[in-house]
DNA sequence: CACTAAGCGAGACGGTACGTCAGGTCTTCCG
DNA sequence: CGGAAGACCTGACGTACCGTCTCGCTTAGTG
């Protein structure tokens, strides 16, 4: 059982590329075959390792966010919200981040095994967190009980990923805030 | 100023193939070689009045939907919400519809023309229909007036679109009920 | 029965260009690639119209060489076989026109039907216009009658191959008269 | 100055593998990658010991060609010279034994280094040993004292050469004697 | 008889070319 | 003259091998 014996130079170079190559020419003129060029590495060393440019940006993802999936917890949930999703509408908002995220989005739209990848090493931690803030925030009483918490970080997370998806208006601080206020309205006791 | 001597039965061949192989083969793997190969025409007559695929797979969609763009009025806003969600989250269940659904969304995800005609063409109808809804609700008292529609439609539908592109969870009848339920109580007065 | 419309410039530009390339690099390093590239032209192009290179090249040979298949007769047979001997040799000792033959010479050597080919289109009507000036010589009794025509005309050739291919030995026209004289005193009566 | 400590195994495992490759892929599919997976060896050891698959081949076949380099003697010129022709004609008809010869031949054909190998340690020795049949021929006045040596054995191997490169009929033991016959002819006193 | 350099298997690496596929354009010919 | 047919140039695909380069492990020959 020997670790495979791979180049780790190469990788960061590729992810670094294949990053760079995205935000250059869109995901779907962003080609194998420039990545490698890029990052002076061959074709196959590519494919080695990822099944093909899908996966390597899930993997520069991954690599680029931080394991920290904890939310702030300042006895204040709705301004906790708030931060959180003032983040997120922050990061659609930015052309550079939603480049990833587009790129990522179109493929696991017709590669199944990269959407549970993409799910499982994400999604779910960062909305773990947030059920979790909703989880404290039901101890003091700031929300229901009853609510169903996965159905909650939904309806604060999928008006930003609709509104996004369609291009049906524009990301911005007010958005988030009024996305929180009538959020908080539903699960408020 | 002639008008254009298009040859409608090309046009029905060609939309009629798309979706044909679309759902035989999934969106990526879909080409207008394919395409004209299957509706036994050459590739110039797709070419001539498409930019491309996308255009085609739009049109076929377009085609389909009946232009009803009105909502049922029972009376009761609750009732005629779940209507509406409960058959919006059943076409996205369904495999065969979604896949025209998913094939549009990752064209207009790298495509800003087609995401326009999609948004006008077939968002704001539908989502108009719902804001109507609405109001009429706002008349009834059965929703606030202060409520955001374009935030409120957003509140329904987002969460559909989550829980579908990133396969987050089951898109079932129960789902359906419970999202509007939610909704309902962040907007009830 | 359409003919196929085959670009006629295209294929002149292919053949000259590999001409070219297999002096400049030589059989084995010639390629596909390198030859549409020089010739301004699509790998599909070649594909469609020949097996691969050493098809190329066999058709470039073919092309080149006029069907004339006849050869002179003085009434002095050991002059006239000296003279194409003398050609003979004086091809295979030309580095520049002895590369084709190398080429297809190697490419024959593992492919049947290339060798077929080859020994249809150029060899065969060669020798038969050899063993048609021998065929004369019997009817004036400068050659016997018993030989074995086939055998007598490797007899002619086979010694220049031989040398040629195993590079035992320089060819030059004093060889080449040599040869003949020696196959003469094989077939004189 | 040390002996190399070379791996007598590895050596014949890879010759055997390359030869056994050989007859069932064919030259051109031959791969060195192939015949160390085969051999059980790194590339690495193939690439320490030969300039490439070719020279494996050559050792292959030097290795299991014995040193014999003497033709019999019997007094009958003809006889003996036809015992040497009949076995060349047969060795060449062989697929398995000349599918090895067709190999260095194709290799041969663009390495000068090998081909010069080739010849020296496989075909002069060979030539000579007729060249020395026939000058003892010569003493006993079976041949002519004029001819050249040199030229006479290439009228002997040239034509089989000729005819089994250009696959230009077939290689039978009757052919074998016309071709002594006629060759005698030419160099009987 | 231990040490130590080599040869060794394995296989990753940067490359090049393969032969195929589809893109989008252009040309020919038919109805 | 629109449309079918399909050849054309282009460029990327994913694969196969090339010859080089580490890796540890095995194996002599020496000191």
């Amino acid at each position: 059982m020997t670790a495979p014996r791979r180049n780790e130079r190469s990788r960061r170079a590729i992810l670094t590329a294949a990053l760079e190559l995205l935000t250059e020419t869109g995901y779907p003129d962003l080609t194998v075959e420039a990545i490698a060029a890029r990052a002076g590495v061959g074709k196959q060393t590519i494919y080695r390792w990822w099944r093909g440019k899908g996966a390597v940006i899930l993997e520069a993802m991954v690599d680029s966010v931080p394991p920290n999936a904890v939310l702030p917890d300042t006895g204040d949930l709705r301004a906790d919200l708030r931060t959180v999703i003032r983040a997120t509408v922050a990061e659609f908002a930015d052309p550079r981040l939603s480049a990833t995220t587009r790129a990522i989005t179109i493929e696991t739209l017709s590669d199944e095994a990269l959407a549970e990848q993409v799910r499982d090493q994400l999604l779910r931690p960062q909305l773990a967190a947030v059920k979790d803030r909703l989880r404290a925030g039901q101890a003091t009483g700031q929300a229901r009980d009853g609510i169903d918490l996965d159905l909650t970080v939904e309806l604060l997370f999928g008006p930003i990923y609709h509104r996004w998806l369609l291009r049906n208006g524009p990301l911005t601080e007010g958005y988030a805030d009024e996305l929180v206020d009538l959020a908080m309205t539903a699960i408020t006791p």
